[in-house]
RNA sequence: GUGGCCGUAGCUCAGCUGGCGAGAGCGCCGGGUUGUGGUCCCGGAGGUCGGGGGUUCGAAGCCCCUCGGUCACCCCA
């Protein structure tokens, strides 16, 4: 009986060589920026006891509609991560390290939801959280991560949308007059609208319903609902992007999904996404979310990336492609008793810090050559008999075609001379104008 | 969760209103060159036509169910 043939659940993907090449540029430079800021790596578990992601607004679609929630042999409830900030705030209320406290990561994340392209049931997201600063210049440098983050991706067409949701002090008010607003202005657009406007007054802001856009426009905004604490820290944050030259636009109607934030939100969008998937990262101040959690009342702000939207909207798979992967293949033309000598030669250049492989398999000369040109080799290193008997080896440069003979000794210095080390080229970033293909 | 479109070889697809044993290009393997890739020539491997049921003398093509992908909505990274 033939076996079934088995595939990835709904929504999950595999990503695999060679397109996983751009996932490890993508987080090996957010790695090093995130480092570079003064963030240390954050691993959380994969789980979480439910009531731990509930915290993140129990109305939310995240939690409410979209959460993998399951019991384990104990009879505990417990989730799948749906996002990044919850599981690390939980840890910061559990460890009480001394603030302020800065971390990043790079987590898969679970939303049980209808899958497309840039947008799965398991994702990625790489992110950061600086808990314990209150100082509206955390908001800025935070911003400032996570804008360099997608420019230096080579992420094109980039926007950066802020707003303020103002203090939770401020939001019963806020929320009454919009209501009132658009339960009057909104009697007659129908049965959705208006049990939207019950359900959650602030989701109607970014609805995109043409018939709503005419009342969502002339709706209250909360900019002018906030204290005089909250628009002071907003403006110092807009005070702070100018500064580092940081184009941003006001969005007054950008409301992010998750209950906890508090004064400043923001999103970075791209125009090469569809508008279903624009967004490739977000974040805000979530200032209560650690005492919620069961920490010490702890101001906080984060943001995170999608790793899929970011490697799709930078067109990283195309560029990163392009670069050769290997510095030396080694080809073996000595026949059954050469195996020993390929081996040598491997061990040697690999621990040279050299980028070599070789073709297994008993592969013809012309398989090796043929294997050594399609794994991007930038030089074939040949072991032939005649050149063996002279301690010399073949070196043929796979892009010219050039050939010469280069004594076994000087073998690895000479091949240093001649590539770089490994991760030292950067992708060229995208030319102006050119054409990303998602 | 709701709706539209689509599922034929590893990939991109062709197969006219159901009819000789299911094809192309690319990719893969081998040979031409028992010591040389990327070009060229020759040959080869590889397919439950997404899956199941039905109609029919006969189904890749029609009908039903189902699974998956994609797009929009919802929502979000």
């Amino acid at each position: 009986m033939p076996a079934t043939r088995l595939s990835a659940p709904v929504g999950m993907h595999d990503v695999l060589p060679p397109d996983s090449a751009a996932w490890a540029e993508a987080v090996t430079r957010f790695a090093r920026l995130a480092d570079r800021y003064g963030y240390g790596l954050a691993v959380t578990p994969i789980l979480e006891h439910a009531e731990v992601f509930r915290r993140i607004g129990e109305h939310t679609d995240v939690v409410a509609k979209e959460m993998y929630e399951l019991t384990d042999r104990s009879g505990r409830r417990l989730a799948l991560r749906p996002e990044g900030t919850a599981s690390v705030v939980r840890a910061y209320a559990q460890h009480r390290p001394t603030p302020p406290w800065k971390v990043w990561y790079v987590a898969p994340n679970f939303r049980y939801e209808r899958p497309q392209r840039g947008r799965y049931r398991q994702h990625w997201q790489l992110g950061v959280e600086a808990i314990g600063a209150a100082d509206p210049e955390l908001d800025v440098e935070c911003i400032a991560l996570a804008w360099a983050t997608a420019t230096e991706m080579g992420v094109p067409a980039l926007r950066l949308l802020v707003n303020s949701m103002g203090d939770p002090e401020e939001r019963p008010g806020y929320l009454e007059a919009l209501r009132a607003h658009l339960r009057r202005a909104g009697a007659g657009l129908g049965e959705a609208f208006l049990a939207r406007v019950e359900a959650n007054p602030l989701r109607v802001l970014d609805a995109k319903d043409p018939d709503w856009q005419e009342v969502i426009e002339r709706a209250p905004q909360l900019a002018e609902h906030l204290g005089a604490a909250a628009r002071a820290h907003f403006e110092a944050v807009q005070a702070g992007l100018r500064d580092l030259g940081i184009p941003y636009e006001l969005a007054p109607r950008l409301v992010r999904g998750f209950d906890y934030y508090t004064r400043t939100t923001f999103e970075l969008q791209t125009d090469v996404l569809d508008a279903a998937q624009n967004a490739v990262g977000g974040g805000g101040r979530y200032d209560r979310l650690v005492e919620e959690m069961g920490g010490p009342a702890t101001p906080a702000i984060g943001f995170a990336m999608g790793v899929e939207r970011l490697v799709l909207a930078a067109g990283l798979t195309g560029r990163v492609a392009d670069r050769p992967r290997l510095d030396a293949f080694v080809i073996d033309a000595l026949g059954p008793d050469g195996a020993r000598e390929a081996i040598l030669v491997l061990a040697e250049l690999r621990a040279a810090g050299l980028r070599a492989d070789r073709a297994y398999g008993g592969r013809s000369l012309k398989g090796q050559w043929r294997a050594a040109d399609r794994a991007r080799a930038r030089y074939g290193v040949m072991l032939a008999p005649a050149e063996l008997a002279r301690g010399a080896v073949v070196v043929k440069d796979l892009a010219s075609g050039g050939q010469v003979e280069v004594s076994r000794s000087a073998l690895v210095g000479w091949l240093q001379a001649r590539t770089a080390p490994a991760g030292a080229a950067p992708p060229p970033p995208p030319a102006a104008g050119e054409a990303v293909d998602p």
